[in-house]
DNA sequence: TGAGCAAGTCTTTTT
DNA sequence: GACTTGCTCA
């Protein structure tokens, strides 16, 4: 087993010592980077054998134990670097982690050729075998745009109404099917009834008919299609299996059903195989328990324990596999599960231990990150979520500054107090570097940028706008596509008449059937069609011209250095001189992004490197060392820290966000706690939360209501400011300029204002107006949701005609806001409507609606009824078009 | 065929 | 408010 070899990262000489070294493990504890862990950590890195799963708290370590963990077990020789599988998240994990693990072992980073992202490791992996699935090796990974744009061309060729089923939609449930490790043939009837007019299911399985002809992936398959590879031949499984002799998943709480599947699969010993039915098991079990087992929930509260949600299936499961098992480690957090939305089980981490029997959990709790306050903040605010493992944060630092809250009038304002402080921190010697702005949504970010702007503040945002996701860099990625793989359909429409060739609908469309009925791609249909006289001969022409120089560069390929021929590709279709023609102003901007893309091309090895990268990274790693303030969403903040971090938004509605609630209830409403949890620790020194009355939304001004997660943060740990601006009306205005938020008078002891009851108040609207804290969501979810409009101590949605869209610059009618924040008398957006809770709680019952029926909601108007399921309808509103609502909502007309 | 304008949509998070 | 789509007209 542990032979000797030589690899990079063969260990560095070891410390001198009395005796010569012993092959014990404990040879090691000489290893300078066991040293400064602390006990937990490093039980975590030096258990090695068997199912370990580690619950790093935020703070705790976690980057660290797994890096240390990976030098370990190549220092002792355990394993070779090819031999030791690391599953990251995101490619930002992957990148750092080689980094540290290169700067531990003293050498670069390619020695671990199996360090990466799910889906990156799944791509290589299917490459190598893509004809077991029915691809060719160098197939094509689509992005979502790709996806769409094949899902609309499918639509209309099975004539399904694309108004009623958008593309878009399909595509998200295609993909919500492939996170759960769905394929067409296992997806329920019933589920994919539902979609497309009950063509759920075909459709879906043409969609992958149709990848398969244009020798393409989308995300999904990268993971799904590895999985099929690995079921239906157990010997390219059990090659793999073999090789990994240890599996590291990081961030393991954000693995969905697919990824637990695929690490499964890898993380069994060779001969157990055949055990993969059990996993079917397992898959359909999950498939089924969400909605229905929350459906027959009669009352809302709290649920099953989460763990144990289906005990009976997971436990045969896990017995039947629980035969030997790989040298596992995952590490997580269940309380920074944040990507539910996404397909993520927070499960998967719940039930490790039924998954992976005998596992050794570990928690580490130290928090090394924040001080005492901010950590006390975070914990005692994720304290409210139901299902959890339970971990508790200790800091091991000072008490620091209490989290402070503040309130603005507007979101200019805010983002305004938010700029003066960071003057005022810049001022004394803080680097903005170690400052950070952390916003639910992404929509916040631009008055904040304008702000900073204006006061010439440096900032960056981190996941804005992508380099790779540009039209002109797209444009560009198709022809080297095409180029790279003229089978590529999607790539070709995309730029046939980029520039303008004269190939319109009309020619394309003849195009296109040609190709049909010939069987064959559009390229090769092109070269075909011009020998014919279908097409009249101006686009014929442009055709042949077009279809020849592919060749051309398809034979120069293979000759020339990649980024020449990114070069002559770009000259040669006149792409390059669409841009210089242009005269709109950006187009300065688009030709010096098309000049980075070439130059970023020479980092890679050839162009079906380059390509592989571009599709799975999307990101380009520029670096920029300036020092500036960081604007990003609390997502992409995960697993960075700041010494100071601004939390704005802590709106009803924002932060919890609306859509999460109305789409997952409870679950949702956890999964936004969790997101601001993640966004309180980050801090290591300072938090601020602000929140505001008035936000601008659409364009259009709507006021809010403070989030009920600021109930949940203890007292003595958080300093409320009334911002002075806030609610001075308009003189305060000018005032606001020149004032701090230091220098606004705190609330005294808490939250015991008059302005904080009432939005206490006008936020529990009739449910009882007492209800704060723990038993508010009961009280709201309880409210009778017909009523809800009529005693909602007038704040439902019909009686708000914003006053408020008036002025164009800013709600700066005083008169509500003096009262505190916002006051319960000024008009409101309706309470959280909770439609989404009720829709899972649904009942099996019978519905006094049927199909055809017209009916009446008090959000949306008048409609029909499209479809019944159970208690929950389907309607097309007349005015407000299809929603899923429940049956309670509705009146008949 | 393509430009220009009007209307409509959608704004959470991403490999 | 920003963007896409659809429509009309030259």
């Amino acid at each position: 087993m542990a032979e000797p070899h030589k690899n990079r990262f063969e260990p560095a000489p070891p410390a001198p010592r009395p005796g010569g070294i012993a092959a014990r493990a404990s040879g090691a504890t000489r290893a300078p980077y066991l040293e400064g862990l602390n006990p937990e950590q490093r039980e975590a890195v030096e258990t090695l054998d068997g199912a370990v799963l580690v619950l790093a708290g935020a703070g705790t370590g976690k980057t660290r134990v797994l890096t240390t963990r990976i030098a370990h077990i190549l220092r002792l020789g355990r394993a070779r670097a090819g031999e030791i599988l690391a599953v990251t998240f995101t490619n930002k994990a992957a990148r750092e982690m080689k980094t540290r693990i290169g700067g531990m072992v003293g050498e670069v980073v390619e020695g671990m050729p199996w360090l990466g992202t799910f889906h990156s490791i799944g791509a290589k992996i299917l490459r190598r075998h893509a004809e077991l699935v029915g691809l060719k090796p160098d197939f094509t990974i689509l992005d979502v745009d790709d996806q769409i744009r094949l899902l609309k061309q499918l639509l209309a060729a099975e004539n399904i109404d694309e108004k009623r089923w958008p593309a878009r939609v399909l595509a998200t449930q295609i993909d919500h099917w492939k996170n759960r490790g769905l394929s067409p043939d296992q997806v329920s009837a019933g589920e994919a009834g539902a979609f497309a007019n009950g063509r759920g299911k075909d459709f879906y399985t043409a969609y992958q008919a149709r990848l398969k002809t244009l020798n393409a992936a989308d995300f999904g398959d990268l993971l799904l299609e590895t999985i099929r590879l690995f079921r239906e031949h157990p010997e390219v499984l059990a090659q793999y299996q073999n090789r990994f002799k240890f599996i590291l998943v990081d961030e393991y709480q954000d693995t969905n059903v697919a990824q637990y599947l695929w690490l499964r699969l890898l993380g069994q010993r060779p001969r157990d195989t055949t055990g993969g039915g059990g996993l079917v098991l397992r898959d359909a079990a999950l498939r089924a328990a969400p909605q229905d087992e929350a459906g027959s929930m009669p009352v809302p509260g709290p649920r099953p324990e989460e763990p144990g949600r289906s005990p009976g299936v997971s436990k045969d499961v896990a017995t039947k596999n629980a035969a030997p098992q790989k040298n596992i480690c995952c590490v997580g957090d269940d309380d920074q599960s944040i990507y539910g939305w996404r397909g993520a089980e927070v499960d998967n981490i719940l039930r490790f231990d039924h998954d992976f029997p005998g596992a050794k959990v570990i928690r580490l709790e130290r928090n090394y990150r924040s001080t005492a306050h901010i950590l006390a903040a975070a914990s005692h605010l994720i304290a409210h979520n139901e299902g959890r493992l339970g971990k508790t944060l200790r800091s091991e630092g000072e008490a620091g500054e209490k989290v402070v809250v503040s309130s603005a009038w507007d979101s200019e304002e805010e983002a305004r107090a938010i700029g003066e402080e960071i003057e005022r921190l810049q001022r004394q010697g803080h680097r903005l570097n170690e400052i950070a702005i952390l916003v639910r949504a992404s929509f916040q970010m631009r008055e904040i940028e304008d702000r900073f702007v204006t006061l010439g503040l440096p900032y960056r945002v981190i996941g804005g706008p992508r380099f790779y996701e540009r039209a002109e860099i797209r444009d560009a990625m198709a022809y080297l596509r095409l180029v790279n793989q003229p089978a590529d359909d999607l790539a070709f429409e995309r730029i046939v008449n980029v520039p303008k060739r004269g190939l319109g609908d009309a020619a394309l469309q003849c195009l296109h059937d040609f190709a049909r009925a010939q069987g064959v791609p559009l390229l090769e249909a092109a070269h075909r069609i011009v020998a014919t006289e279908t097409l009249k001969p101006k686009p014929r022409g442009a055709l042949r011209d077009l279809a020849a120089a592919f060749d051309r560069w398809r034979e120069q390929r293979d000759v020339l250095p990649h980024t020449e021929l990114a070069e002559i590709v770009l000259d040669e279709s006149g792409y390059t001189e669409m841009w210089q023609k242009d005269r709109s102003a950006d187009a300065a901007g688009r030709l010096e992004n098309l000049k980075e893309l070439v130059r970023s091309m020479e980092e890679f090895e050839n162009l079906q490197g380059f390509l592989e990268h571009v599709a799975l990274v999307m990101d380009t790693d520029r670096g920029e060392e300036q020092d500036a303030a960081s604007i990003m969403t609390l997502h992409a903040a995960k697993g960075l820290e700041f010494d100071t971090v601004f939390l704005p938004g802590w709106e009803e509605g924002l932060l919890p966000h609306q859509r999460s609630l109305d789409e997952n209830g409870r679950a949702g409403l956890e999964e936004e706690r969790r997101l601001a949890h993640v966004g309180l620790t980050r801090a290591r020194k300072n938090a601020r939360i602000s929140f505001v009355s008035n936000r601008r939304i659409h364009g259009s001004w709507t006021s809010s209501l403070p989030s009920r997660f600021l109930d949940e943060l203890p007292e003595e740990d958080v300093e409320v400011l009334e911002g002075q601006g806030a609610f001075a009306g308009y003189g305060g205005y000018s005032n606001a300029y020149g004032s701090r938020f230091d220098t606004t008078a705190a609330f005294g002891s808490g939250y015991t204002t008059p302005g904080w009851r009432r939005a206490q108040q006008g936020r529990g609207a009739g449910a009882g107006a007492g209800a704060a804290r723990d038993d508010f969501p009961q009280e709201y979810f309880n409210q009778d949701p017909a009523g809800r409009f009529e005693n909602g101590s007038g704040s439902g949605t019909a009686s708000s005609p914003t006053t408020r869209g008036r002025d164009a610059t800013g709600p700066q009618n005083p008169g509500a806001g003096r009262n505190g924040f916002g006051g319960a008398a000024s008009p409101r957006r309706a309470p959280l409507t909770i439609e989404g809770e009720l829709v899972a709680r649904s009942s099996g019952a019978p519905s006094a609606f049927s199909r055809g029926d017209r009916v009446f909601h008090q959000k949306f108007g008048n409609g029909t009824v499209r479809a019944v399921d159970g208690n929950k309808l389907t309607i097309q509103f007349d005015r407000a078009g299809e929603k899923r609502v429940v049956d309670s909502f509705l009146t008949k007309v």
